[in-house]
Order: structure tokens, then sequence, then C-alpha cells
DNA sequence: TTCAGTGCAAAATTTTTGCATTACG
DNA sequence: CGTAATGCAAAAATTTTGCACTGAA
């Protein structure tokens, strides 16, 4: 199964890390040894991690940390705009460190995952938002279902996975 | 809670409910009153129903209908390809029925959900799929987390959800 | 009549909350 | 020190399941 890693860079991490520290201080909140944790665990997770992955990461260094103090930070997390939470059919809640964002085009016949990305596209959903009443986009999700060429019987049509 | 209309024709839900006898028969399912009633309630509703808004338009007609029947019977409504889980952010899974695509935008402070078209986007998605390796797109899920003006903080700004 | 389907309530899951205690600033 | 944040456990909220009873075929 085509899984797409996306590793945000340092540089992006960096300035995530910035945005959370001005985050707790306009909202007047404290650092504290467990939001540290958790946020740079969150941060150093290169996938969509469920919340019990991201708290046994977080236990590894720190044993005594709980459910409670996971969700709450989370939660600011998503509301200081670093994470996006994401619903796959597991029933658990992921979430994926924002800038690491793609929209994807899943093969439904190869299950092949590419990523897409387009400035136009994003473009013009502002504008629909913006026409719907005035709506802010903060974040969006894209999912585009296709067929390969060749599984669309198309002759000498070819699967990307399988070139090269 | 603001609901975009897009009503399947009569065609279509005439098409839709061939599909369902067909489903039952072919898994040797029996006809029962309550799944008569859910169906039918599924199909009629004309936006995102959650589980609890599908009980109690069901037990209008038939009030002693379980959760755990609507439960299971869409279970076999999903299987059946009547209707798509939806995995909005307000904790609750929505269905639609199938055949009723539209894409959403989700204020994420009121959970207003709005339904929008965009033939410009949709031609877009194509062509990115025809530009990563001549793909066809199916169908897709296009979803936008926006702020209202209100909630954004705009002076005088309104959520569309408490107009008129 | 038979057994799939139902309703109820209990269990399982996931997330939130209340409150005494800890520790940041 | 004062009070925001934590940890725990209990409460909510959502979905699934067990089981005796009902009703479709």
């Amino acid at each position: 199964m085509g899984q797409a890693e996306h590793s945000p860079t340092r540089e992006i991490l960096r300035r995530l890390k910035a945005q959370w520290v001005e985050f707790l201080r306009s909202h007047s909140l404290n650092t504290t040894q467990q939001r540290e944790n958790i946020v740079d665990a969150f941060l150093r997770s290169q996938e969509h991690v469920s919340i019990d992955q991201l708290l046994a990461r977080v236990r590894k260094r720190n044993p005594k940390v709980g459910y409670a103090t996971v969700y709450r930070t989370l939660r600011l997390l998503v509301e200081s705009g670093l994470a996006n939470p994401r619903q796959f059919e597991d029933g658990q809640t992921r979430y994926e460190v924002a800038g690491a964002h793609h929209d994807h085009l899943i093969c439904v016949k190869c299950n092949m995952i590419l990523e897409f990305e387009s400035e136009e596209i994003e473009r013009l959903q502002e504008q629909v938002a913006a026409r719907l009443g005035g709506f802010r986009v903060l974040r969006h999700k894209h999912e585009l279902y296709c067929l390969c060429p060749k599984a669309q019987g198309i002759p000498g049509g070819h699967c990307p996975n399988e070139k090269e």
C-alpha cells in the first residue's frame, strides 16, 4: 500500500514551535513540562498520531503524564493551528502536523496514494468561502478517488505505481 | 443548525430504493417495518443526518424504534452503497444519501455546515489527476474548515446561521 | 413455526470534567 | 505565594453487544 510520508522540514518545525510559543504567550498560558513534552513528541511524529500513540511516546520520557493532559494540550494545538484532526475509519481521531498538509489522490483499484497541491484550487476555495458569507478558511481536506490509466483499461495504460 | 439543501431527484430516489430492495434480497435479509421506516426517513432527509436526527424522525412514525436498530440499519445502508458516512469534527457521525454529492464548508465555531459546488474546482481536480499520470476522477471529498465572520471577531460580522 | 430482527439495557470506547494537589512564574 | 495546570477518577457521549422476545416469511 503506497503510503506518502511527509516530514516537515526543520525550517517548518522551527516556525511551528515559534508559533506555539507565541500562542502560549498571547493567551497567557504557562509553559509546563508536560506541554513541552507533548508538543515536542507531536512535532517529531511524522504521521497521523492517535491520542494513544502520542501518550505512549510522551510517557517514555515522562511516565506520569495523564490522558487528560494530552487531550487538553491537543485541543490547544488545534486551536493554535499546529495540529489538524483527521478522522479515518477506525474510530480514532488522529492528528497531523500543520504544514505537513497535503491533499491526496487515491487510486481505488491499486490503493496507491499520491499527494498533490494546487494553488489555484486553494485560491478558489477561499473565493467560495468568501462568497458563501465571508468565511475564512482555516484548513481543508481534499481527496480525489480515481482510477489509474491501467485500471481504466486504456490500451498501454500504466499505473504510476509500477512504472520504472 | 443551518443545513444546505440538495435534494436528490425523484428518479435517483427510486433507483436507490430499488438498490436497497435488491441488497436485501441478495443478502437474504428480511424486510421489516423498522428497516422500511428508517430507510425511507433516511432517503427523505435532504441533508447530513446524524443518528439522533434520524432516530427522532423515525420515531415520529414509529415511536418504539430503538437506537440499536438505527445503528444496525445504517450499517446496512453503508454496505449497500446507499449511505456515505461523513466525519466532520463535531464528534457526530453523519450520513449522506449517495448520489446527493456535495462539498462542504464547516464553521469550526458554530458547527454550521454549508454545501458548495464549484465547476472550476472540479475542472482543476481533473487537470491535477490527469497531470499526475492520466487518472480519472471517480469521486472526491472536499471540506473547508472555516470561521464565520462573527467568529472571526469582525465588527458587525454575522454568522449566516443566524441571519434573517 | 422458525429464526432473523428488535428493543432494552449493559458494556465498550472515546472524550470531557470536577477537584484536590503540584509547580510555574 | 497565588493561581494555572496536572493527574486521577468519575462522568459524558457515542457506538456496540448480549439476550429474551417479537414478527416476517
